[in-house]
DNA sequence: TTATTTCGGAACTAATCGGTTCCGAAATAG
DNA sequence: CTATTTCGGAACCGATTAGTTCCGAAATAA
């Protein structure tokens, strides 16, 4: 049955993307409604009629985000060779791609707002539990088959070895906000990987 | 020649050190006049008087910090019986102290201003810089000396071990932000250990 | 046609924002 | 005593905040 009455003209997830691009740029709260307003391309009645509010607008934002995030390192895991490459192809998606990407100093957006909300905004703080318990859960797996392969030292559980990589990538795209050459995180990804992968 | 007139009745850095804790909380732009003047204790006039705008406000207590942290690093180092003690005793201040307090969620102030105002705000950004420089400065020594005595792994560089366990520190108080329990973090910190100490 | 829905755009609210200024009282130095 | 400085506290500034409402025009479905 379609839907009654004017069409909307614009694309709802164009519309969000470029939310979330101002929301990247800048965190949740330096972010104005007249920022969105230009950033978007819309009125502020359209805004609120198709979002509800800021929060549910960032809310909504975030969830593409995350979803697409899941989507990439799922293909970046089954297009992979083999573990080793698996986990190689991780770690690059993150240094080169959507969490450091070519405009400079933009981190990750997870992440931003994991340090800018999470504390004080329960619906955030959940997204974000729920979304590294996914990553791990996708990554966990990897390990082991690769540990029990040989190609990935057995140093330590795959379990542990997943959450340090975790760990690590959070660090990896927090400290891009400082506008650091993609360089840099591309020599600390090899260090990474040079204590994880076998000889 | 001491100094004319009424004396001031606070304590600059007491009033710093309140300021530094709501800005901690909740971050730079989340955080109002009207909570600054609640922090500390002080009237609005007072503020403006003794620590100029909110802007100057928050470098000064930025930089109190930063310098606290460098002590600390300085003196768990110059502490260690060994540097591989005194890599440990650096990750588990990290860990357990000032960057991961017993209030929880807290994470670390100068990773949490990195992420929300080092790309746009320049005299944040030269600060942490600097800071993680001289850090690094700390650090690489240390390392370099534990390899030659085979107290430490020598598979990579002093530089490059170094600059990969400042990134994974600074995914840990980041991750900290989700609220995690500190056991967590403590499981992490082995595993990287483990991948750097010597057998 | 008629009912429905969205559009761009403006008008508007009530609250809050960071920041400034003035006050009389109090405490210090010279 | 006099000059100086800070105090708590209030008043006030213009600007901006998030959020709401109303408008006529346009586009769709029934």
């Amino acid at each position: 049955m379609a839907q009654l009455g004017r069409p909307r003209e614009f694309d709802v997830d164009e519309a969000l993307d470029k939310a979330m691009d101002a929301f990247w740029a800048r965190g949740y709260e330096a972010t104005s409604v007249a920022d969105l307003m230009g950033a978007m391309g819309l009125q502020k009645g359209s805004i609120y009629k198709a979002f509800g509010d800021k929060h549910s607008l960032f809310l909504r934002a975030l969830d593409r985000y995350l979803d697409e995030v899941i989507e990439a390192v799922k293909s970046a895991i089954s297009s992979a060779p083999d573990e080793r490459m698996a986990v190689r192809g991780w770690l690059s998606g993150v240094v080169a791609g959507r969490c450091s990407r070519s405009n400079r100093r933009r981190g990750c957006f997870a992440i931003n707002s994991l340090v800018e909300l999470a504390p004080h905004d329960p619906e955030v703080n959940t997204r974000l539990r729920r979304h590294l318990e996914q990553l791990r859960g996708l990554i966990v797996p990897v390990v082991a088959a690769g540990q029990s392969k040989g190609l990935l030292r057995d140093n330590a559980s795959a379990e542990a070895a997943t959450d340090m990589l975790i760990a690590f990538v959070q660090g990896i795209v927090a400290d891009a906000r400082l506008g650091r050459p993609a360089e840099h995180s591309s020599r600390l990804m090899e260090t990474v990987l040079g204590l994880v992968e076998a000889k």
